[in-house]
DNA sequence: ACGCTATTGCAAATCATTCTCAATATATAA
DNA sequence: TTATATATTGAGAATGATTTGCAATAGCGT
């Protein structure tokens, strides 16, 4: 996935919200934007740590709240008390089926619950 | 709704496992059966209270758990980090759409996401 | 390069939930 | 009905994820 286009939306972001384009919200924004998968906040930290990257989890908590508030990621809840952000920047629609025993996420795409 | 039945249930479940009939798990059952809301565990707190009837929170937790595993009740988790509880007593089955920005929950009951 | 202020890291604070343990209540037996 | 064994309770401490306060640091416009 080519993130650079992404980077630059983030840059114009907080640009024009008068924030800061700092390493550690591009290296978390690499982070997600190379996984597929639902992560959470310690899996950034100790992947960003792997690389030699050090970045607070206060500052992944902070971030991933600016990401969700800037569409770039979507977090998810399945119910066992730690939050999941997914990668939301390639656009595909889907909904989550949770298994409330196991937690178990199925991504799915059903017409009639777009109506709902 | 009459839960003369569910109470014997519960007394009868409670008996095979060598667990005791308390108030509390009574009075909270009977809370839980009077109620159509997703009550979460202060508001059963305070409506026991209410009632005169003390129950710790840290009972009401315990006797959730207990009230879940008997299916009694549905623990359902709208990404607030509270848990709610839904009575199961009546047995309609419905699924939960639940908003990702409000957390507003509507049932529904739809045939193909049985079949997922 | 300078200065303003947003951001960071750290540690302390929160909040819901769980656990520990001594006191109490329930079920069973006598 | 009373005694006995042990499950349950309440209170508060402990937990784990997330958040916040604050002083030090790092972006960014000039």
């Amino acid at each position: 996935m080519n993130i650079q286009p992404y980077l630059e939306d983030l840059k114009r972001i907080l640009k024009k919200e008068n924030l800061r384009y700092t390493t550690q919200r591009v290296e978390i924004l690499k982070e997600i934007a190379n996984s597929n998968h639902h992560l959470e906040c310690e899996d950034i930290y100790f992947a960003l740590r792997k690389k030699g990257v050090d970045a607070s989890l206060a500052t992944i908590y902070r971030t991933m709240d600016l990401l969700v508030k800037h569409q770039f990621v979507r977090k998810l809840n399945i119910g066992d008390g730690r939050a999941r952000y997914e990668n939301k920047l390639d656009g595909e629609h889907h909904d989550h089926l949770i298994c409330t025993e196991c937690g178990n996420i199925k991504e799915f795409v059903e017409d009639d619950i777009e109506i709902l």
